[in-house]
DNA sequence: TAGATTGTTAATCGATTAACAATC
DNA sequence: TAGATTGTTAATCGATTAACAATC
């Protein structure tokens, strides 16, 4: 069957297209071309065909793609065309802002539990979710099978929250603790780490501002 | 000068090493070889080498590093070694879980503003901070003197906001609506948007569930 | 039909990995 | 000195870009 992997960087623009095209179809836009697609999200239109090419064929040479269809198939991909539930972890400032979050149901995700360690927290509601017990996680789950985890606790915190995940049949977990974590084979992690970003930002803001220095002082020294 | 590009990659992990330095340093380790680092971040012991080769010498062959020493050179180059002014906009549940962020003054970033457009929050506060109209923002960051802008409002906002951080002087901005922004040449933007990783694990799930089927089902069509 | 645009192949580019001489 | 580990070069790998035959 020699699955060919798709690189990840293709999914992630999978996701993107995705936005570009519910903001199409909201525009009553109904056909769109490869270019269309570069002009909405800054993808190139020979990335965007390259990246639909790993999974079969999708327009019609001449004329170009259907929105919504491309819309549904690439949903279908991501499997985001049934609904999956989450366990978030972590009732802090950061989990109630996810769980406030507008566009879950829209994205087909549903947040089925929140778990927290802070007694002080455990059996008050976090927006329409009751705060469980960390420690009821692994047993509570039998009963959600959810498959995808939110961590967001604290870094000191995030590595036994996997554990937990992990014996409690999570395979995928989004990581937002500054922490590297580590799981057996067969379980993916992604971490979001804002700091990390920043970072980046830091040291491009600095390179710009050189670049900007050597075009006031173009002579010098090169 | 011929400045040799640094890959992104490279400059999102040195902020990974960053972590784990600190987290050796705390625990009163004061030298480390690159496979120690391996051990750490699951980063190769090669990248690392490769990664800091970019930037110069950092460690003694034979021996290996002085984690006090890397992590001042690292944050030297990351330029996180002086104090930042960021601008924060958006004072919904996102923005108020980032101010609330209790490592800014470790990671030498300052929250010096939050704006908002929503008249009810409008002299509010923000944990210490009060929330003013975005349409003070060019104005007030003539002040500030902000380079550094986080964007934490609804996606259909986002690009007018960001219009307003770059006419106000910021040059580098981290943008958590999802939405693909527009930005002039020499401004950088960085999104994290956490729906799209969402959406990359569910394929990722969806991957390994049927692998693991294609194990319990041993023999068939291959 | 002529023009437009796809899907795919080949060429290019860039990042990661491996290997090893230099050196502590 | 012998063993360990660096910094760097070369080899490999993978992703992006360009080009174009197929086709609507």
């Amino acid at each position: 069957m020699t699955r060919k992997e798709i690189p990840v960087p293709t999914l992630e623009r999978l996701s993107t297209y995705l936005r570009a095209l519910a903001s199409l179809d909201i525009q009553g836009v109904e056909m769109v071309c490869s270019s269309n697609i570069e002009a909405e999200t800054g993808i190139s239109a020979a990335q965007f065909r390259k990246d639909l090419s790993y999974f079969g064929e999708f327009g019609k040479p001449g004329i170009g793609y259907y929105v919504s269809d491309l819309q549904k198939r690439i949903e279908k991909i991501l499997k985001l065309d049934r609904e999956q539930s989450v366990v978030l972890v972590g009732a802090g400032n950061l989990g109630s802002a996810l769980a406030a979050f507008p566009g879950w149901k829209q994205h087909r995700f549903s947040i089925v539990a929140v778990f927290d360690n802070n007694v002080s927290k455990i059996g008050r509601k976090l927006w329409d979710l009751e705060i469980q017990d960390v420690r009821e996680l692994v047993h509570a789950n039998r009963d959600y099978q959810a498959k995808i985890g939110i961590i967001a606790v604290p870094a000191t915190e995030a590595q036994n929250v996997a554990n937990l995940l992990i014996v409690g049949g999570v395979k995928v977990i989004l990581n937002f603790a500054p922490a590297t974590l580590r799981a057996p084979q067969g379980i993916v992690i992604r971490n979001v780490c804002f700091i990390q970003e920043l970072a980046v930002l830091s040291y491009l803001l600095s390179e710009e501002e050189s670049k900007i220095e050597n075009v006031a002082l173009p002579s010098g020294n090169k």
